[in-house]
RNA sequence: GAGGGCGUAGCUCAGCUGGUAGAGCAUCGGCCUUUUAAGCCGCUGGUCCAGGGUUCGAAUCCCUGCGCCCUCACCA
């Protein structure tokens, strides 16, 4: 008996510790002998609680009930009747098949760093000495079961956690019988732990060897073919909970996620950033254009929107006289699906008060470089997408809309009566129910048309680069640029081909801004469907927060998904959501 | 929205101009105390996405639908 209970928060789950550390691979720290490891709190992973609270929580609480009642036996496939019939049998050994709090669990990395050679060729050449004290660490591991050769009285097992593999060997010899009886009915995909000596086999492999060996999970659903993973992209996507362990690579790109955003959110706090969150319900839908979800909230008996931006509300704040403020959260677009689009998706925006959009373009390629650098590690910020190499080391590229506008059609984006012609040569479909329509457009529009068509592709991919020098009538919350005002105070980073973020100098004028809104609500009256058009409402509010005075600032959007991608290599959007949208099942 | 591709065992995938549905891994039974995608022997396993059609005969050809992927279009 190597465990007492400790005194736990409720006498229930005192009574559930005290069985399972009387269990075979049961340990508790209070009995630790010298060369015994604990974790160390040297990873995110780590953090006081993570690991261990997830055990604790009510989920424990529903595991816990100790004989599973299985459905109708005609309606399960047969390997998960075999399963179930291996959780039963163990469960009849007097183990409980789906485990409970086990303190002292630490990470197969950390195991095999523990890994003491002194100790082991110590034991190797005195283990048949009487009174000879083994000094090789003892180690408890907890995780999947993702390989498993039985040899009979020896058992193969390779536990996964989230640090990598770890192979554990459970002799007969060696092990307690409960243990070595578990082994035998373990299934690929069961969670186990494994508590034992760190040594290394005759063909140099670190690994744990066996004492105790308990459940933690059964897995009922046979597991991805072991070796092959998991290929088949709509259960990666849908059963996320398989991929993540089943294919490492998964598990690493949202390590690495998680890494970025916390890195992104301390270089903006570092930069004096105040980071606040602003409503994601909101009763008018403003600071972009696109369609947004729309909702009811009963109590109040109101429609409300789900937002698809947070523009508005930060600016509001920076009226309120708190001077630079960031929030990165997600919103919402009602619009299509692609490599490059989820309907909800995770932006990054902030604004500077008394800065412009010089302020944050500056902030953005710093910000992008930071993370870019933590990506490299001590190397150049020098990262692969796809068959592209991207430098962010070297200073990012400027090119104003105009230039590229000229690269692509070969004459200037002032040159109307042109662009006319060529949209007319280009889109003839636009002619289709008013032969005029090219005619009557406004001419910003018509030339954004043409822009849009083949003015991002002349930017060399694998450079990122602002387009600067936007038109003002495409960028109705921009100030125009003082000596051109028909320019936008815009700049848009490019990278891969992607928009990753845009810059403005903002608009602080009310009564400009007024107008602006009322041009952009007469636009949209004349070619959006009515539906459109109820949500495409003035904010008076928002209007009245200039009217107190918003001082001049720089404001920024960094799409947080898109930078994701373009720092772990992964060419959809979807690889870097943990769930991203699918249509249901069925 | 248009075009293309894919959907076969739990998983990864073959299956040719139409002729009894296959492999590897997993599973199941047997042997094995230093294996490495363990090995050896034996066995199982299918709504070929769904529905309809052509045909003596359809996983295969045709039509419709569903799902996923890709390209394009739409999208401040």
């Amino acid at each position: 008996m190597r465990g007492r209970a400790r005194p736990r928060p409720s006498p229930a789950g005192a009574a559930r510790i005290r069985d399972y550390d009387a269990g075979p691979a049961g340990c508790s720290p209070e009995d630790d002998s010298p060369q015994r490891y604990k974790g160390t709190e040297s990873s995110g992973w780590e953090r006081p609680g993570c690991f261990e609270c997830a055990c604790r929580g009510a989920d424990l609480r529903r595991s816990m009930s100790d004989t599973p009642s299985n459905p109708a036996p005609e309606s399960i496939h047969k390997l998960e009747a075999q399963r179930r019939a291996n959780r039963e049998a163990a469960a009849a050994l007097g183990l409980k098949p789906y485990g409970g709090r086990t303190d002292g669990i630490i990470t197969s990395e950390l195991a095999r760093e523990v890994y003491d050679e002194a100790a082991n060729t110590e034991f190797n050449a005195n283990s048949k000495t009487p009174g000879y004290a083994d000094r090789r660490p003892v180690v408890t591991i907890a995780g999947r079961v993702v390989l498993a050769r039985d040899n009979g009285k020896l058992i193969w097992l390779s536990l996964r956690d989230h640090t990598g593999d770890l192979q554990v060997a459970v002799s007969q010899r060696e092990c307690d019988e409960m243990g070595f009886r578990l082994a035998k009915l373990t299934d690929l995909g069961d969670v186990v732990i494994a508590t034992g000596r760190v040594m290394k086999t005759r063909t140099g492999e670190v690994t744990v060897w066996a004492t105790g060996l308990a459940p933690a999970s059964k897995c009922l659903v046979p597991p991805p073919e072991k070796h092959a993973g998991l290929h088949d992209v709509e259960i990666r996507y849908r059963q996320r909970y398989v991929d993540l362990w089943a294919n490492p690579e998964t598990l690493k790109v949202f390590e690495l996620r998680s890494r970025i955003v916390a890195r992104v959110r301390a270089f903006m706090q570092g930069r004096g950033y105040l980071e606040v969150e602003t409503p994601m319900l909101q009763t008018l839908a403003g600071g972009a254009a696109a369609r947004p979800f729309v909702t009811h909230m009963n109590a109040l008996d109101i429609d409300l929107f789900m937002r698809i931006a947070p523009e508005l509300y930060l600016k509001r704040l920076l009226v309120g006289g708190l001077p630079r403020v960031f929030e990165i959260n997600r919103n919402f677009r009602n619009e299509g699906l692609d490599k490059q689009h989820n309907p909800e998706f995770t932006m990054l925006e902030a604004y500077h008060a008394h800065g412009d959009v010089e302020t944050v373009m500056e902030l953005t390629e710093s910000a992008v470089r930071d993370a870019a650098k933590m990506i490299a590690g001590d190397g150049p910020a020098v990262l692969p997408f796809g068959d592209l190499t991207i430098d962010y080391d070297r200073g990012f590229d400027r090119v104003s809309y105009g230039e590229l506008f000229e690269r692509a059609y070969g004459f200037a984006m002032t040159d109307t009566a042109r662009a006319r012609e060529e949209l007319k040569k280009h889109h003839p479909h636009l002619l289709k129910n008013n032969p005029r329509a090219i005619d009557e457009m406004d001419a910003a529009l018509v030339i954004n048309e043409l822009f849009e068509e083949k003015g991002e592709s002349q930017l060399d991919p694998s450079r990122p680069t602002f387009i600067t020098d936007y038109p003002s009538a495409i960028s109705p919350l921009t100030r125009p640029k003082p000596d051109n005002p028909a320019l936008a105070d815009r700049a848009d980073l490019f990278i891969a081909g992607m928009e990753i973020a845009p810059h403005y100098t903002e608009l602080n004028d009310p009564d400009v801004q007024e107008a602006k809104f009322r041009e952009q609500l007469k636009g949209m009256d004349a070619e959006t469907s009515a539906e459109e058009n109820t949500f495409r409402t003035f904010d008076e509010d928002f209007i009245r927060a200039l009217k107190v005075g918003m001082p001049p600032a720089g404001g920024m959007g960094l799409g947080i998904d898109r930078l994701v991608m373009l720092l772990t290599n992964q060419r959809t959007i979807r690889d870097v959501l943990l769930f991203p949208m699918m249509r249901p099942e069925e």
